[in-house]
DNA sequence: CCAAATTGGATACCTCTACTATCTATGTTA
DNA sequence: TAACATAGATAGTAGAGGTATCCAATTTGG
């Protein structure tokens, strides 16, 4: 198919499949001539995946040709691929130095038997949480988060599970980063309804 | 306390403060005359909260703002406090109509018994997660998130219990916020954490 | 088979966000 | 009293995420 075609059956304009195209999103099509080129199945289903992430989960244009980067250069080693294209997305802006919540972290990390990267992205994120309610005088240690990451297990082994007998690693290597990356909107929405419901069951006190 | 030791003791220049000023997020200060105002410690709180809103978890400047309004006015129901302040973050970007997958949220939601609003964007946010799902070839029914559903009833519950014996109705309502909102980040860590070391787990076969 | 429409590629431009800089009239301080 | 700080107003900036226009080449409908 030709771009319009695709622009027709993804919903994105001409031109904004043109910026994708520049900005190294969305590989060029197969040239057909100096003025031609031919676009496939695989570009329609890259192209609704990248509205996905940017949309759905809102990531930014880089953040995106960075994780499609990574999935592109599967080594065929899921577990590899899958850690670092979550690498690439920043859940909180980097601490500017060495927080001194990091060791919490560690600590946290140790009571729960983890086997977790020590330059993992998440373990940042973690302690800059923890030193913003310190600064807003709402003290949290590593403890207060022991319980959340116990339930945090077993959502992971729920995430594991559903990638369990896709034998194509590609695929599998999609699907991980699919399931873990658009599923954090919606456990985060499912979080605020199950707020909402346990607020209204705790105020109609009974 | 003036501008300046406001801006040093906050970290926050003081021109990005007279921005957050101009913008509604900070109260002005007290006039003491035609060019000089006092500011106190319930500004630094407030620029630190703003702070951590928007850098810890990435909220814009506008919904941080709307967020801080609800907060204001708050009428002593934490309920419902709560529930404004929490619909005035979008989660996702809101999808054009009303999408076919609205009926598949109100059979979770119905199947699961709570009690959430009816217009509540987080509805919106799941129905609008499961048709990227469907259009990017992995289909996934309400039925997936009922396991996901239940493990987020179960964080509502730790959520809600950091609440407990908070007598002033305002510190209540700025404590729910704060721990719903900013702990947002540090879920999705910790569930980022937990896949790597499950994935680690099952990678290592044994 | 030729005029009108489409295409790929390049470049310029635009809107929004979150600041940042400058200016002026007024205050404060050493 | 001279140097410096301040409030408030206005203008400017950098980056993100597109959008618009132009051109030469290429299809395609009549």
């Amino acid at each position: 198919m030709r771009i319009s075609e695709l622009s027709r059956r993804s919903g994105v304009s001409v031109t904004t499949i043109k910026y994708y195209l520049r900005e190294g999103l969305l590989p060029a099509g197969r040239q057909t001539a100096a003025t031609q080129a031919e676009y496939d199945e695989q570009h329609l289903r890259r192209l609704r995946l990248i509205r996905a992430l940017t949309g759905v989960r809102g990531l930014s244009v880089s953040t995106t040709r960075d994780l499609l980067d990574v999935l592109d250069q599967h080594t065929g080693d899921t577990h590899l691929t899958l850690g670092l294209a979550l690498g690439a997305i920043r859940l909180a802006e980097e601490p500017a130095g060495q927080a001194p919540e990091a060791a919490e972290v560690d600590a946290l990390v140790k009571e729960l038997g983890w086997d977790v990267h020590e330059s993992a992205p998440a373990r940042a994120a973690l302690a800059e949480t923890l030193a913003s309610l310190r600064s807003l005088g709402v003290p949290r240690d590593w403890r207060t988060l022991l319980p959340y990451a116990r339930l945090a297990e077993r959502t992971a082994v729920l995430d594991l599970d559903q990638l369990d007998g896709i034998e194509d690693p590609l695929e599998l290597a999609e699907h991980a980063l699919l399931l873990t990356v658009l599923l954090e909107p919606a456990l985060l929405a499912l979080r605020r309804m199950a707020q909402e419901n346990e607020s209204a069951r705790r105020h109609t006190d009974h």
